[in-house]
DNA sequence: GAATTAATTGAACGTTCGTTTTATTAATGC
DNA sequence: GCATTAATAAAACGAACGTTCAATTAATTC
């Protein structure tokens, strides 16, 4: 009735973000209780009141954690060089790998921003522009540089970023395609949309379907 | 203390249907109570089970009649012409004005699926599967005829829905851009993504960015 | 090995939830 | 105008919710 042999805070908070991450996912964060995520935990329902202030507090700390990982995934990844085909070839690999990886933490942090207090969602969103951003400058480049022919580069950059995210809507792994197989049609997708071409000027378009698309 | 003068069955059924849309869009089923949406009405939360039986049958009846909707849209708007570019640009043009116009019940439909039972899950996922088969049809047929190449239709037809249905996350109608301008734009991108041509047996492009796209 | 700190339990608090029941009044049919 | 039906209010139900508090035991420190 009281600390548990074995009972070690660091493991204990580690589970807890793990479980509900998994339950906000399968259940949504108002159907998820905390009694619920506790039991998953197999602790008693006030011991999460240790690592986490209140319901909302863990929420929060879940949704900055994976955005704060999606930002830094992709300074990881994104190259040195100023070609705009492969700076976007980059883009949209890292954004398909690192969603297909984390779809759970994904779907919680697109489908409960409203769950948050105005001033946390706020922090949320200017994280998510900041990396949308990212995309929207590669358009820009690219477009100026006579690489892409776009029409309007925000319009594209939301409608390519919906696009990729929704691979974790029907994407499950070991199922038909391999992760491998989905982020080589995405990235053929994304450059015939865009217009890309291989190198400025020339009219010979990028990763035709039937083509093997040159990484 | 009872009935209200003036009252009608029908006009507060309207109602709740209508407020039921715009609160679970905003807050989500599960944030929503009875007696938020009975305010709302302008009645008490026991009116409310005179028209839904339970909180879970107004959620279904709210998707089942968005889905069927959507289904009686498409069969309206359906070309009579083989030609599968012209089927394919009917099929966008009908997604985007549909969901734009409904962005709220799409809302609830695309998100809210969870707080069903698995009965009615299947009945509306049936309804879903059977809309975008009419788009894999369309993309099969145009690989088959010659006017698309495309790698793979599924992953082809899940990556295009998802994109053109991401509209309602960004846009809002009365700002920058039109419905107009954001559906050509949609056209223009579909069309590229595929790899439509004018007509079989053409190497000419569909709708690059700066041509007029032909409607 | 005693004192301190870390981790957890069990019980309880007040609130809100979806839903049901009963009573009451407005509209309708004859 | 009387009987019937339609539409609602008011009150209550038990259950579940997020959260708090006090007590208790395990691990750690000295």
């Amino acid at each position: 009735m009281a600390r548990t042999t074995g009972s070690d805070g660091e493991k204990t908070e580690a589970a807890v973000r793990e479980a509900a991450v998994s339950l906000i996912a399968r259940l949504g964060y108002e159907a998820m209780s905390m009694r619920q995520l506790a039991a998953e935990v197999g602790v008693q329902a006030a011991a999460l009141y240790r690592y986490f202030p209140t319901k909302q507090d863990l929420l929060f700390t879940l949704m900055r954690e994976h955005m704060e990982g999606l930002l830094d995934a992709w300074s990881t990844a994104r190259p040195a060089t100023a070609d705009p085909v492969s700076r976007l070839a980059a883009y949209v690999e890292n954004h398909i790998a690192f969603h297909i990886e984390r779809r759970h933490a994904t779907h919680v942090s697109n489908m409960e921003l409203r769950s948050l207090s105005h001033e946390r969602l706020t922090q949320i969103l200017k994280m998510r522009t900041a990396y949308e951003k990212e995309l929207r400058t590669i358009l820009r480049d690219g477009t100026e540089a006579g690489a892409f022919s776009i029409d309007d580069t925000g319009l594209t950059a939301m409608a390519l970023i919906q696009m990729m995210t929704g691979v974790i809507v029907w994407f499950r792994p070991g199922e038909r395609l391999s992760v491998a197989e989905v982020t080589a049609s995405y990235l053929s997708m994304t450059m015939r949309l865009v217009g890309a071409t291989i190198s400025h000027g020339t009219a010979r378009p990028y990763g035709r379907a039937g083509d093997a698309v040159a990484l």
